[in-house]
DNA sequence: GCTTGAGTTTACGTTAACGTAATAGTAAGT
DNA sequence: ACTTACTATTACGTTAACGTAAACTCAAGC
């Protein structure tokens, strides 16, 4: 049972929001590998995960180079874990990387209260004895 | 009092860790803005401050364009708050986008604790009656 | 007077991550 | 048979964010 349902190239795009031809890039730097049907790539549900994976990972800003380094280490673990003590080190690395990232993230976030605080204050102030606009 | 000390762009270059040419191109892009003795750039406490902003704005994957938006829009604050209303509208718009950035962030760290935990397990699996390594 | 060190400008080079034709095959609808 | 829709490959173009090299100025130290 379980059709193992296929996606085409632009099932995803669509549900993405990319383009063909970045799915075809990602393709050639070895990030996802569809199967073919006669030159048709088919996309099963394991390559929409890992282009899942892909976007997320460009969101946070790493590299195409570093996703696909990410991506082997899913592999790496699951198909066995026969260095996982050097997996260990480079997901801790990429831990602080991304904690570093999240405090970052925060202080902006902290600072763009502080201005909308500094804004309504202003308007508060503005509003009633002027309101030219 | 208080005599405002200067940095040179070497202090600058090695505090933030950034090579002369990197400063020089946020000047060319009018990201900052030095002042001169002849020919020399002479930064302030100010242009430091600035100059953080920007380097954490790149970190969490911020393109250079929109950190001078944002700059623009300190300064806008600072001067007065004349478009105080367009400002907040923009400022939730970036909100949003951090927030969205940190869930993603999170999903990450998330997922790198699950992989941990699997490799401890096949670690602890192996450790004991095989260790070639 | 010459080198050394820090600074400058000008300008071409580079890398990543696609965009954008141009050209062509293939299946479905009319 | 013709169009339309979707797919493919090949290959040159583009943008951002600097790198890098060449050639110059200028003050300090020996």
């Amino acid at each position: 049972m379980s059709e193992e349902r296929l996606f085409t190239i632009s099932d995803l795009a669509r549900d993405f929001d990319i383009t063909l031809r970045t799915i075809r890039f990602y393709e050639e730097q070895g990030l996802i590998e569809p199967q073919r049907e006669g030159r048709q790539r088919l996309f099963t549900h394991r390559d929409r995960a890992r282009l899942k994976l892909i976007l997320r990972g460009k969101r946070i800003g790493l590299a195409l180079s570093e996703i696909r380094e990410i991506l082997d280490l899913y592999e790496l673990a699951r198909d066995e874990a026969s260095q996982s003590l050097k997996l260990l080190q480079l997901l801790s690395e990429r831990k602080k990387q991304l904690e570093e990232q999240r405090r970052d993230i925060d202080a902006v976030l902290a600072e763009i209260v502080t201005l909308e605080g500094h804004c309504r204050q202003v308007i508060d102030t503005v509003t009633g004895k002027d309101a030219t606009n």
